[in-house]
DNA sequence: ACAATAAAGTGTGCGTAAAACACTTATTAA
DNA sequence: TTAATAAGTGTTTTACGCACACTTTATTGT
């Protein structure tokens, strides 16, 4: 064999996508962006870009996202590598998908206000360059896996929140009508919810309590993880 | 913006790297291979080797693992892309990490007999090159839990196997003891094994039952998945 | 002031699945 | 014949998932 197997290896362009999730208060969003380049100028896309020589594909998703929305501060996960070879048409490339999910009224003052970056109805959302619905696809599947796991909500929900709104963002990642007293049941036996004294009043006559996360337990639950079924 | 964005964009090396896990009746193994290119000449490293422009990953990972092992008709899965920026000293490279679950002694005959390519204990591998031990300490993770997400084992055990196998198989993926009789109560609901009137008289005095996978509920289990605590 | 309305809040019982637990059986080698 | 070895086999208790319906609270409109 050689020595130095290095030379003589086919180098490629390495693009990164972020599915940018959002929750607000009923549905779940998607954060696209019209291209304005092309191929496909236009059409409505992922958030995407390039890696570059020097940095690290988590580094380049915070960049791209930041770069084309304005966003901040957002863990991504990375999701999957795709690679088929025409998925491109214009040149060969592999992109690696990211994800995250945020709560869409807190980081609203940080997106910018182009009609490029616009957040759409999951269920309504347009068809997507490439083979970008895949990636959503996959990414709401490895959603669904996550919130069955790990508690999800924390970088979700506003500080305080009804338990009406959690529930509901779990009906929406499930995509099923839950039950109240089970879904209530269970996520009291976690121990990460603290009841406070305070009552979200816009919401019915009755008003409704707040909780808030208790911070380092929830920590300790997504480390530890737990399996449940609703 | 531009137009023709693509131009300019840095290109890189993208190297896929197999982690070949091997069961042989008492615990699991991991298939390395001595490089013998610089740099690391000499050390032990997963199967590595590099994207071609007209394949996709999937594909590579085949065509590596088989040029490097012999190895054929093995179902890997990709596990993750790793990307810190120097991962490989020599130049920058991202590397996509697949990895597969195999019967040694059937594949046996396939493996090139190298002593570049070699099994280790799991427990008792050698430190790897680059960020080799990372790739397999996630692909470990991601054994766990898919072991207990969907049945194993088709590919892993012989086509007769006994449940003392089958538990052991389970006990070396999760790395801790199980309650026979709980192991094969829970099993049995699945109802994916047939039990045959022939016995494996090597094990012991008494002789154990074999088994075999029923192969289309195996199949139906695999795509329906379920929840188990073992 | 009273009635209607709207959403919040709350508890129980049943069935299934998980976990803990120990003795008997079959065979062979000494 | 017996000593040794691993296989084989059920039951009980506990926890969890799931189905299920009425009461409470405050406001708004008459």
């Amino acid at each position: 064999m050689v020595l130095n197997s290095y030379n003589n290896e086919d180098k490629v362009l390495l693009a990164v996508d972020c599915i940018i999730f959002g929750f607000d208060k009923e549905e779940l969003k998607i954060l696209l962006i019209k291209r304005n380049f092309e191929p496909e100028l236009g059409k409505w896309s992922l958030i995407g870009g390039f890696l570059k020589e020097a940095e690290n594909l988590d580094e380049a998703a915070i960049r791209i996202l930041h770069h084309l929305t304005g966003l901040n501060n957002i863990y991504m996960e990375q999701l999957y590598a795709f690679s088929k070879v025409d998925r491109d048409p214009a040149q060969r490339t592999i992109s690696v998908a990211y994800y995250a999910l945020i709560d869409i009224a807190a980081h609203d003052k940080d997106l910018i206000q182009l009609d490029s970056a616009q957040w759409f109805s999951l269920k309504k959302a347009p068809q997507l360059i490439f083979d970008h619905n895949q990636m959503v696809e996959r990414a709401i599947a490895r959603l669904r896996r996550r919130a069955l796991g790990k508690p999800i909500g924390f970088e979700l929900l506003p500080k305080k929140f009804t338990m009406r709104q959690l529930q509901k963002l779990y009906e929406a990642i499930l995509d099923k009508k839950l039950d109240k007293r089970n879904f209530i049941n269970k996520f009291n036996s976690l121990d990460i919810l603290v009841k406070l004294d305070e009552k979200d009043m816009t919401v019915s006559r009755k008003g409704a309590y707040l909780f808030e996360f208790a911070e380092e337990k929830y920590k300790s639950k997504v480390e530890e993880g737990f399996s449940f079924k609703l």
